[in-house]
DNA sequence: TTGTATGCGTTATCAT
DNA sequence: ATGATAACGCATACAA
């Protein structure tokens, strides 16, 4: 491994030149300019993060998070690995500061990212709302040279940022063909889910229903909204239920509403008729696994998902290595009672 | 976060004193061993893991890896995931030396052990064979200060060690919950397996006949064993399905035979007939399950397992920070084509 | 525009 | 038995 010092004296500089090509400032002869760097890609420098950590950890680096609808259950373990993490990590250096929102709300999201950048934050951890405003401002934010983290939601644009989170349309897939192999034929399905809000989600239906038209004589016969509000959900559902009592089958493409689902089910005492899959493990969805309303549950490994967010912020700060690919996709799982 | 220097003051001694109370050489008056201990422990001192990187890469600090049957597809990702980590870890002075041997041979793994020993490894990375040869020298590494990490496989000692792999049992009981989802009643169950050499599996197997119990009318009918070699397996499997034409579910519980299982299925024509449930998703197995002879797979996250392992003896070595658990299981994952 | 000095926390090597 | 000091690689404030 060679270090700035060697690249020092190979060039003929001082470590002070090279750490000014290297951190861009100051100014620099063009000449010993180009040298250095050809220097240094030749050796294939990279800093040493142990002596950077040491160094760094004098003033602190700055990341934020921003997480929208922090109630929700999903999001529990998501945090809980981000300040894990951030704990492992706070004795190298790095400092986080959290913004953990209620609800969907594009211009507190956008408040928050605002305020970070002028806290001097120097990476943003975030699960993006797809509106113009909190897009615009991760634009000017990637522009600024913050490093942009997409964290279980990715965002549209061009400007480069890493994502972490799940293969949507992947999970809406295995969730279809989960159906197929546990569910009686012909399958009649109802889908519950939040709203369309969440570009992630409507990813993960439109998966289900591609998976579910490969199996013979089965369909989708309702689809109902339940905002990830227990009540709607249970309302929601007891309709959707009288109106299509051919239903034997219920895809929970979100878990917010669960709970009432379930409660549904109980109700119209259909619970061993009808296969029910849901995604998420949450309290609510594993105990109604374990009375056997929900059959199967997909897991997307939510604590992994903030680990890797927060390791990749350090990683990219301190550590001075930049992210190998610009997606970090976790698996789909399937879980019954047995692999909870 | 208090530091050596601070403590030096606050006991009115130096670095060099403290130091010594720490990494415990050189003697030191016990009146102020008992202090500076005190001031520590008060203090909550925690050594800084970038400080102590920056200096252990100067003569390098050594960890051994031994792995038995390393030529079993199951442990080529294990490996990777080993090799990837240690990558990481290199730039901090993390040095691997690797044992990777072919097939279960207990004098070897204990000969292997010896050779790190001698070559000054701290820490050792192993998946165990369950023999006094290994029982022993494994103890005397404990004994010795080595820092020993069971790798996939434990091993039955009092003396203090970490695992890493996966709960055996629990796989076990998730292979039968999932068969009695998917496959059709009244089951009549056949087990394909290596031989009783590693722990684990007898216990899979266990867990498997538990859980199977408990299904309605369902049974196991046959245990074949084919020393994870395919054409065994074919043969065994052959003979198994002819001697019980009732079969109608098999559990492939250790994944070195699946490719003669699944081609005496095949040739026997009973494909569809029978369910199929394996471990471990290694190419043979995923190319069965995209034809459909495998219906199911379960997944022991090898990746995940090489790579906490590493990053356990990183941790110790020059983290300084020792692992909480004395076990990480990782969780027994159920795959299907679409989500491999 | 460039070079030098200092310090981060730890370990190791001196000298006392 | 104990203390002083150099070194690891990097960043930075300061000197030239």
């Amino acid at each position: 491994m060679i270090t700035i010092k060697q690249i020092a004296e190979l060039c003929g500089v001082s470590r002070g030149t090279v750490d000014r090509v290297i951190n861009g400032r100051g100014k620099v002869k063009e000449e010993k300019r180009r040298l250095i760097l050809k220097t240094m890609e030749e050796f294939g420098y990279r800093p040493n993060p142990a002596a950077r950590a040491l160094v760094t950890q004098q003033r602190g680096i700055l990341v934020g998070v921003v997480i929208s609808a922090s109630e929700i259950d999903f999001f529990e373990p998501v945090i809980a690995a981000l300040k894990k993490s951030a704990d492992y990590y706070q004795r190298v250096g790095l400092l986080v500061r959290w913004k953990l929102l209620k609800g969907y709300h594009a211009e507190e999201q956008a408040d928050a990212i605002a305020a970070l950048r002028k806290a001097g934050a120097t990476a943003i951890i975030i699960n993006p709302i797809s509106e113009p405003a909190v897009l615009q401002a991760l634009e000017d934010c990637i522009q600024g040279g913050i490093f942009v983290i997409a964290l279980n939601n990715d965002f549209a644009s061009k400007a480069s940022h890493v994502y972490v989170g799940s293969d949507y349309t992947a999970g809406g897939r295995t969730a279809a063909a989960l159906l197929e192999k546990i569910a009686p034929q012909p399958i009649r399905a109802g889908i519950a889910y939040s709203g369309a809000r969440m570009l992630g989600h409507i990813h993960r239906i439109d998966g289900f229903r591609a998976r579910l038209e490969k199996v013979p004589d089965a369909m989708v016969v309702a689809v109902s909204k339940n905002d990830d509000d227990p009540i709607k959900a249970y309302d929601e559902t007891l309709e959707m239920l009288a109106a299509h009592p051919e239903i034997n089958a219920i895809f929970i493409a979100t878990s917010g509403g669960a709970r009432g689902v379930c409660q549904a089910l109980v109700k119209k005492h259909c619970e061993d008729r009808i296969t029910v899959v849901s995604f998420d493990t949450i309290p609510a969805i594993q105990e109604a696994m374990q009375k056997g309303i929900i059959d199967a549950a997909i897991y997307q490994h939510p604590r992994r998902q903030g680990q890797i967010a927060m390791q990749l912020a350090y990683d990219h700060l301190i550590g001075g290595s930049d992210p190998m690919r610009e997606q970090y996709l976790v698996q789909n799982e399937i879980r019954l009672t047995e692999n909870l």
